[in-house]
DNA sequence: GTCCATGCAAAAGATTTGCACTGGT
DNA sequence: ACCAGTGCAAATCTTTTGCATGGAC
C-alpha cells in the first residue's frame, strides 16, 4: 500500500528551495524559484510535487487557503471545525480563552486578532473513511 | 464617506437564506438557495452582495479560504500571522497552550487538531495604510 | 430623474488533468 | 524495460469585472 516514490531532480529542487526560505511562498512563487535552477520545469509539476510532499509530511500546506470561500450568517463570536476530508464546516461554541493579541507586535506584524480553528472528521467521512 | 446602499430584493433574500442555515454554505450554494426564490438572480450579484454584507459586518466570511495556497518548509509546530491587507504570512513561535482537542467530539465531528491563527498588519501595509 | 445594483457574459486567476514522452529504478 | 514523473497545453473551477439595462430612492 505504501506509495512508490522516485527521487526526481524536480522534487529535490522544489523541496530545497522551499526549505531555504521562511516566506511561506505560493505555488507560483515556488515555480519561479525552481525555474532559476531548472528553467524547463512546469507549473503542473510544481503543483504535483507540492501536493505529494505535503501528503508525505515533508512540507506543510497553510491553513485553509485554496478552499472555496464559505459564509456564515452568525456573527457572534464562535469557532469552527472543518472536516479534513470533505471540507464541511460546523460551529464550535466559543468557550476557549484566546490570548488577547491586539496591539502586540510579532516579527514586524502588529497583531489585530486571533482565530482558533479545529480540524476533524465529520460523521459521514468518519463512517466511510 | 459612508457608502450609499440601496435595499434590494436580491440582498434581502441572500441575507435571509444565509441566516436561515448553519451550514456555512459556499457562494454557489447560496446562489442555488437564492434562485429558489429569485430564479433570475445572477452569480455575480450573489458574490457582490456577499462581499458587501461581509464588509458591513452583517455576515462573516470564513477564515482564509479564497486565498492562494501557501506552503511552509518548516513542519515544526508553530503558528502564523497573516497580513489582513496583503496576505503575507510570517511565523509566530508556538508558545501558546492549545486545548488538546484530539478525540473530543463536537456536534458530530471527531476533532483531530487545533490551529491558532493570528491576523495583523505587516510593516509595509501598516506604514502605507 | 439619478445613479447604484443587476443580469449576462466574458475575463481573470488558481489549480488540476490528459497525454505522449522522459528518466529513475 | 517498466512505469512513475514530467512538460505542455487544455480544461476546470472559483471569483471578478465590463457594460447596457433596470429599479430604489
Amino acid at each position: 500500500m505504501e506509495r512508490q516514490c522516485r527521487t526526481t531532480r524536480q522534487r529535490l529542487v522544489i523541496l530545497e528551495k522551499l526549505r531555504g526560505v521562511t516566506s511561506h511562498p505560493t505555488a507560483d512563487e515556488i515555480y519561479s524559484m525552481t525555474r532559476e535552477r531548472l528553467p524547463r520545469v512546469s507549473l503542473g509539476t510544481v503543483y504535483r510535487n507540492l501536493d505529494l510532499l505535503a501528503r508525505q509530511g515533508e512540507i506543510a500546506c497553510l491553513e485553509n487557503a485554496g478552499f472555496q470561500k464559505r459564509f456564515d450568517g452568525n456573527t457572534e463570536p464562535h469557532h469552527h471545525v472543518r472536516c479534513r476530508i470533505c471540507g464541511r464546516v460546523a460551529d464550535v461554541p466559543a468557550r476557549f480563552d484566546l490570548p488577547s493579541a491586539s496591539g502586540v507586535k510579532v516579527d514586524g506584524f502588529m497583531l489585530t486578532g486571533v482565530r482558533l480553528e479545529f480540524e476533524g472528521l465529520c460523521s459521514d467521512c468518519a463512517s466511510s473513511h
